[in-house]
DNA sequence: GAAAGCTATAAGCTTTCCTTATGCCACTTT
DNA sequence: AAAGTGGCATAAGGAAAGCTTATAGCTTTC
């Protein structure tokens, strides 16, 4: 569902920001190199499209009124994400031409890399970084053919070939519509009943498809593709349409897990847990970027 | 800082958002209620400012390129957050006016309604929601002259006048910048230094307040303000910019702490632990919407 | 092979947004 | 008390962005 309007705009957000922190409107437009009145012009009409007075402009200065200082507050999360967006688009524009080449599955990089990449510039500030996406199986060739400083994966399979760390957890989830079967509370689906559904799936070569055929295998089973799929937005878009159950990372579910858009559904004998490595080639050293870049993952700074 | 340029849309990630979700340009288009050449020249438009090819169109139809779908997940943060604000200004906005009337403390109104909002939203649609802003003190006399349905506060005293349930854990940290001496990882402050040196607080009659001072009452001694501002915004830009110590919520300082422009300051024999209780009147019963508020945050459904 | 669905381009118009110039206000300095 | 300084708002003019309708081309489906 779109977004109700009106929408605010970003600019105007961090102009209103830059206020907060410099205490007047003139300021913060300097520093957002345009001039005066176009600042005071965005902030009025950024206060008329939320029906809130942002500012109190009664003394000399401009000062955040409470509710302005909830909106700078409530963007914040907003404006942080911004910088994780165009952090990661910089680095995908890059195509591995950079002093840091990063590899990532999909998972990864779709949820991990971006707020690593915005810590790394903060402590490296003149880093370059690029990233390169692919399935679990696409990484390991990446690393392997040198294209990449650092990879990450998920899943068990590749890693012995490379020197490797564990940096994170994650784990597969059965996910459903509230309206689907599974979904009631007490619904618990067994591996047997799971291989003989048809599932939305990630191609083979993924790390979700691994880990998947595993668990099942343990049973002697074997997953039954509904549909393969080279994307977690795809995937959660055909569950949500409610064609079929998807079997995707509980990163890539959270958000409408908690929204109640999606529901996990519980299983039984499947084992569905995994973890995030960083793998590297075991011929030569690591680049000290990357052993930075390792350093902050483990230590968070 | 701001924003490096340039700045995304709003619109357009949340229409690119509606291509993965619909499958077409067109119908995103219609969901929308744009023209479908309007969104393909918006979503043109969003691939050259991030420089990347988000969609495939070779096809009949559009499809998500891997960068696209990073692209979308990345967004997906942002738009979130929008929706947080949306719901925030509209609850402002009403002034009391509304089924369900909360009234917050700056704190919480900051960090946790929003998300309290959006989620009861999705489940009560048509429910409209007040929100009223005060320090702990005036929050209780909001909820004393049944001027709202039900409040939430920090601290410590107010609670007993009313019926009340915990409902989150906080605790209030002194912060410094990095370059400060309390900064350094071994420095340890105790109460008595503490309460000799100028520190920036809120103001009498809020929480933060309330709490700093009964944790340096323990030792006989009281908080010495350097200035007292009403708004944690305000506290956070003028401890940035160095002029002393600040006592703030964790919550307010979590983004700075983990992008490293903020250091929490160790200290001993201070307890700054604190609870965030609901609070409503003795005298009536709860109203439907407020207990089902409640229940929402207790559950998280 | 016709039809249906989807997307890109073009033209024309409206709206938005920015800059410069200017005036007023509040607080500070002398 | 008067002058100075920093700050905000308004107005006018011009540039740029955005939307709609109309149209044409492409792909998949039946």
């Amino acid at each position: 569902m779109p977004l109700s309007l009106p929408v605010p705009d970003l600019v105007s957000l961090d102009l209103l920001r830059s206020v907060a922190e410099f205490g007047s409107i003139r300021q913060a437009a300097i520093a957002h190199n345009v001039s005066q009145p176009a600042a005071s012009m965005r902030l009025k009409s950024l206060e008329k499209s939320l029906g809130l007075t942002l500012l109190d402009r009664s003394g000399g200065n401009a000062r955040l009124t409470p509710a302005g200082a909830a909106v700078v507050e409530w963007s914040a999360q907003i404006l942080e994400g911004v910088s994780e967006l165009l952090v990661g688009a910089r680095a995908l524009r890059r195509e591995g031409q950079s002093s840091l080449r990063v590899a990532a599955s999909m998972t990864v990089a779709e949820y991990m890399v971006p707020v690593w990449l915005v810590k790394l510039n903060s402590v490296v500030p003149d880093i370059s970084v690029s990233l390169q996406m692919g399935n679990t199986e696409q990484v390991a060739e990446i690393i392997r053919s040198q294209k990449a400083d650092i990879g990450f994966v998920e899943g068990w399979s590749v890693p012995h070939e490379f020197n490797h760390r564990i940096v994170a957890d994650d784990d597969l989830a059965v996910v459903v519509p509230p309206d689907h079967p599974w979904a009631h509370r007490k619904k618990v689906v067994t591996a047997k009943v799971l291989a003989s559904t048809p599932l939305i799936l990630r191609e083979l070569g993924s790390g979700a498809r691994e880990v998947l055929g595993k668990a099942l295998e343990a049973h002697g089973l074997q997953p039954l593709p509904f549909v393969e799929v080279g994307s977690n937005t795809a995937i959660k878009a055909m569950v949500l349409s409610g064609v079929a159950p998807g079997v995707l990372s509980s990163f890539v579910t959270k958000a409408e897990v908690e929204t109640g858009r999606l529901v996990v559904v519980k299983t039984r004998g499947v084992s569905l847990d995994r973890s995030i490595r960083a793998i590297w080639s075991k011929g030569g050293e690591q680049t000290p970027s990357a052993k930075r870049l390792l350093k902050l993952i483990s230590d968070g700074r």
